[in-house]
RNA sequence: GCGCCCGUAGCUCAGUUGGAUAGAGCGCUGGUUUCCGGAACCAGAAGUCAGGGGUUCGAAUCCCUUCGGGCGCACCA
């Protein structure tokens, strides 16, 4: 089973092959014009203008071998060529009543695919700026793996670079190493202490050694000892790591957004010199300037391509290097037929650099995907990279507490805050609070830039994440009342009138949704159609009686299409990483 | 200088890869609760799709150009 669409287009494929024409231009779509059909095909257009030809007598050959099929209500030409289609109720029913799996039939053989969608430097705190990257990317492994792929989704954090020298510099400077080498990591006071320590001290570190030559070549020589694992630099350098790692998955966690991975770029060390020494030997690899570099500028370029920088002069390793290196270990480890990167737009240039020179080596064979699914920045109201008032940058747990906060106060409000204890409200307020951080961010296209708006991440009404979870709770309230009266509607016989159309139709939309969302690895695509099919439902639910309608039949076949939509919303946003709670 | 991205209603954004009358949310105006949950529903006003040219039956979408904004261009990540 496939989406309706899809379903129709097979058959008026068949239409057109039957006149000599692609069955491709049988391609049918929902109808932009509802007024006048319920689904269109535009591919009489197309291939008179291939074959030119008359299209409407194109469309009137393909709509003559169409006429025999009982499926369609309506087959019509309309204006230059359109071919317009209503299909029949009972079409409707035999396809609602036998859906599997919500329409979606599964890729056809597992394949392994692993994204790359956290990238969070150690020993920093988080910051709304890792926002994107995480909720993208946990809702495309979601979506995929729904899809039937095997999925692997990395955190590959920053903790190899020159950030790690200068913030290993100060402990040695100021002679307090033993804070970390010293610390109890079982002891969470301790972990938290360390990561204030780090939210301090990185950013002094950084702004000395910026604002001190001396200073920032003392962070570089560190940082290649601590590449080459010398004392102490090594043990000092892992006790970060672990604390680091630590705090990272309890923000991460409480995003929920998951990782199969915990991997960062220095598991790929050891993989480097073998790597550099493969690109010499075939004579891609070579000293400019000191550094050991691979040229990726091809004939024909608009652009000045730069080469990627293999080995700095002081023989320190860049994060191109650790990004090849990576691609390296994972071919080996879980041979991918797919390697996704949703990470920051900015990036483009660096990934195009890194995936030429892995083409180049042949690292990864032809058929292999390497795809940098970038994504836009996140701006301020005045059209600058965000920042809070006071010109820093805002922590994803803040961002998180104040939409737990503004939740929590909006189901106050509520007339059902009372009859719920504190801990379901605390959960509630969470779901909520998550829900409508990630709406609002997954619902824009990916790759624009986007302007970063506190009102808009914690409103609750509208386009939004809560008002989407409220219709699946609403729904789900309903059906739990007929259930206490002892309603038997599972096998009831669907009918289907003109209040429920809209909303069947829109069931057999879903497949279509997601498969443009695996397509561009753009959720805001199922955020789109989720907001729709909630809409629709609301509207039905204004409109019509459900629980309350007189007509045992019709009652309970409205029970039945009820219960599907719930389902379908369910599923469909926990694609997008929400959970619905059971009240709200 | 070279290159990439963007400009759609007052604001924030969609627009299924060239289709019919460009759609949502917020805000604004007005309406809806003896009946299944009002975080809701219904209706309305609001557009030179930045400007100009081109391609064609047909353009927000493709090409050229002007203006405006963002970003990236070898030893940071």
């Amino acid at each position: 089973m496939t989406s309706i669409a899809q379903d129709l287009s097979k058959i008026v494929g068949a239409a057109f092959e039957a006149q000599n024409l692609p069955a491709d231009l049988g391609l049918v779509r929902a109808s932009d014009r509802p007024d006048l059909a319920q689904f269109q095909c535009n591919g009489a257009m197309v291939a008179a203008k291939q074959a030119k030809k008359n299209p409407r007598e194109v469309a009137q050959s393909v709509v003559d071998a169409l006429s025999n099929n009982d499926i369609f209500s309506k087959i019509e030409i309309a204006g230059p060529g359109f071919i317009n289609l209503n299909v029949t109720d009972a079409y409707l029913k035999e396809y609602l009543t036998t859906l599997e799996n919500f329409g979606v039939e599964p890729t056809d053989e597992e394949r392994q695919v692993v994204l790359d969608y956290g990238g969070p430097n150690i020993a920093k705190a988080m910051h709304v700026g890792h926002l994107r990257a995480a909720i993208i990317g946990d809702s495309v492994r979601r979506i995929m793996s729904f899809k039937g792929y095997k999925t692997l989704g990395d955190v590959h954090m920053g903790d190899w670079g020159t950030h790690m020298g200068m913030l290993i510099g100060d402990y040695m400077r100021e002679d307090e190493q033993d804070i970390v080498l010293n610390a109890d990591l079982k002891d969470a006071a301790t972990v938290q202490s360390l990561m204030e320590d780090f939210a301090v001290r990185y950013p002094k570190a950084s702004g000395a050694a910026k604002a001190n030559s001396d200073l920032m070549q003392e962070a570089r020589d560190i940082t290649v000892k601590l590449q080459d694992k010398e004392e102490p630099y090594y043990s000092i350098w892992q006790k970060i790591r672990e604390v680091s790692v630590e705090g990272m998955k309890k923000t991460y966690e409480h995003l929920g957004v998951e990782f199969d991975l915990w991997k960062g770029e220095a598991d790929v060390h050891d993989y480097i010199d073998p790597m550099v020494d493969d690109l010499k030997a075939k004579n891609l690899a070579y000293i400019s300037e000191g550094a050991c570099v691979i040229d990726v500028a091809e004939d024909g370029d608009k652009k000045e391509l730069p080469p990627l920088i293999l080995k700095k002069s002081d023989g320190g390793v860049m994060y191109g290097t650790t990004d090849c290196a990576t691609i390296v270990e994972r071919v080996k480890l879980y041979n991918p037929v797919k390697i996704v990167y949703i990470v920051d737009q900015r990036q483009s240039l660096h990934f195009e650099q890194v995936f030429r020179a892995i083409r180049k080596a042949q690292i990864v064979s032809d058929n292999v995907e390497l795809t940098h699914a970038g994504f836009g920045t996140m701006n301020g109201k005045d059209g600058k990279p965000f920042k809070t008032r006071e010109g820093g940058v805002m922590r994803l747990e803040d961002l998180i507490s104040m939409a737990i906060e503004k939740a929590t106060a909006r189901l106050n409000d509520a007339n059902l805050a009372s009859e719920i204890d504190e801990a379901e409200r605390a959960d509630v307020a969470y779901k909520v609070a998550i829900a409508a951080i990630k709406f609002a961010d997954l619902q824009n296209q990916r790759q624009s830039d986007y302007i970063f708006d506190l009102d808009r991440l914690t409103s609750f009404e509208g386009k939004t994440g809560p008002y989407v979870l409220y219709q699946t709770v609403r729904i789900k309230s309903l059906l739990d009342k007929a259930k206490a009266q002892n309603i038997v509607f599972q096998d009831a016989d669907l009918i289907v009138k003109e209040e429920d159309r809209a909303l069947v139709l829109l069931l057999g939309q879903f497949p279509d949704a997601l498969t443009l969302a695996i397509g561009n690895y753009a959720p805001h695509h199922l955020c789109e159609y989720i907001f729709k099919l909630a809409q629709a439902f609301s509207s039905f639910y204004g409109n019509v009686h459900i629980l309350s309608e007189e007509n045992e039949a019709l009652r309970n076949s409205r029970l039945l299409l009820s219960q599907n939509v719930a389902a379908l919303m369910e599923q469909a946003l926990k694609l997008l990483g929400m959970t619905v709670p059971a009240r709200m």
